[in-house]
DNA sequence: CCTACAGTCTACAGTAACTGTAGACACAAG
DNA sequence: CTTGTGTCTACAGTTACTGTAGACTGTAGG
């Protein structure tokens, strides 16, 4: 019951088969060992160790942050202000875009509301694009903040 | 008065120079007229049609949409319900992505307000990313809805 | 007129975080 | 034994840019 193949790794976590041998190739997963064949194969530990990245990637945390966080959790002596540091970071980082995407709606809201079927020559959701006047503040970053993530596209 | 370099139009639209060359590049913008010399020299359109665009990737549209959007725009007669439709996805889609965010918001406000102080062994922000249990639903779009935008980085 | 120096040019490599593809091999069920 | 699914490697592609190198251009001061 120990060893598992990278599929049952993959449906045990969430995690796609070829982003886990992504994350190999990055060392943010240890090598595994493998069977006779070359097959990958994992135990106990890596289900845990995966769904740790999973977890914080979920969370918005960067590959570059996962990777300090388990080389922190090596060093259990620490001091754990390092670790709520990040995570406050985190948070800061999230409110941020929160922010900005309730600013997103609010814009989008009023271009919708505001088209009432014409033609195009006089759709009012082009003029205000057009109008930049109607600008969002100063701080320009729109589409990064939801351009389609890859695992809705599915 | 007509005619400006690329550096003038960059600070007209505050669109990066490189990224106005790149969208020449992709189509996104028609190539310019050239000085003697070869300088790429910008009327008022060029103005107008790039803050358009830059307004429109502000508001979270994919470039592959904004191009839509432009050409939509040449053919002013047809039924502005199909701008009206781009427009309603796009709200869904930032919707979607602050339903997200809130949920992240919450586990790391629960994270960090959990979080004593004391040694990285007990620590409970770690503690959480590891237990699997208090994942976000099943959605996983995590880092991808916040992923440090290019234009924050600055 | 000369010299700095900022601005512009092209072409190409790099970024994040994967995803997709091709072609070959492995394994389990019927 | 065949069929089908799973796995392997290696590499190209994705999005929307950003950065770099090396050469040329335009402009302001002296």
């Amino acid at each position: 019951m120990g060893m598992m193949t990278i599929g049952k790794l993959a449906s045990a976590t969430g995690v796609k088969v070829t982003t886990i041998r992504y994350y190999e190739s990055t060392d943010l997963l240890p090598e595994p060992d493998r069977s006779e064949s070359g097959q990958r194969l994992y135990d106990q530990n890596a289900v845990e160790r995966l769904a740790f990245i999973r977890h914080a990637r979920d969370l918005g945390f960067s590959v570059e942050t996962v990777r300090e966080l388990i080389s922190l959790q090596v060093e259990p002596d620490r001091d754990c202000a390092v670790v709520d540091q990040i995570a406050r970071r985190q948070l800061g980082e999230v409110r941020r875009r929160l922010t900005q995407l309730e600013a997103l709606e609010a814009e989008l809201k009023r271009m919708v509301s505001a088209c009432e079927g014409g033609r195009i020559g006089t759709c009012s959701v082009l003029a205000s694009l057009g109008d930049h006047e109607t600008c969002l503040a100063d701080d320009h970053a729109g589409a990064e903040v939801l351009a389609s993530p890859p695992s809705l596209k599915a």
